[in-house]
DNA sequence: ATATCAATATCGATTTCCGATATTGATTGT
DNA sequence: ACAATCAATATCGGAAATCGATATTGATAT
């Protein structure tokens, strides 16, 4: 559970991301990750039941939209607060 | 530069710090980092002069401490404020 | 000398990640 | 109807990071 799965949990929670969203919202905060890396999160994350898929036709493309389920629900909130505690320590 | 690269940085700009003691202080943050992993990254932190390491002889073992440089905190002080980036994102 | 002990170092195996390339699939133009 | 298009997704061989069990180090005590 690295930083990239907390933040897919978090956006997935606020609402329904996909993948080149959260490549980008990624690369926005510096963290320039591999579509080979993400992707594979993705369905790693879905099949571990963190992540729930929906396929929607947006302008002729498919895209798979992922929400958070509620044990995603879970793992994040254990992850934020495994997460803070580390930061607390450095800042 | 993972969040143990940060963690190292911090706490070498604290105090002058040794391996293992770095390995408990992690495990007990719920990091296990293998001494595989540490050694390595310590080595190449001083290669790359973000570290200045001086041996001393405590209770007849030679540990190896390790300080952080001016250039170690230039780094420490990006990566900070990156990762603050990143948390507040999710927090 | 040699046994001891914590700390450090090593290295082959495993896992993770990269990134260039391929695939998908509904729409548009002809 | 069919090929071209385009963004999004998927793939996979190579590279890099990590693991963890084991080996090494070196000053001290016996």
């Amino acid at each position: 559970m690295g930083f990239i799965h907390i933040h897919i949990l978090h956006h997935a929670k606020e609402e329904a991301i996909y993948g080149s969203w959260m490549l980008e919202e990624l690369r926005e905060h510096g963290y320039d990750i591999s579509p080979g890396t993400l992707y594979p999160i993705l369905h790693h994350m879905e099949v571990d039941g963190l992540l729930d898929k929906e396929e929607k036709n947006v302008n002729g493309k498919i895209r798979k939209y992922y929400r958070i389920t509620t044990q995603g629900e879970t793992i994040l909130e254990e992850a934020r607060t495994k997460a803070y505690e580390l930061f607390k320590e450095i800042k």
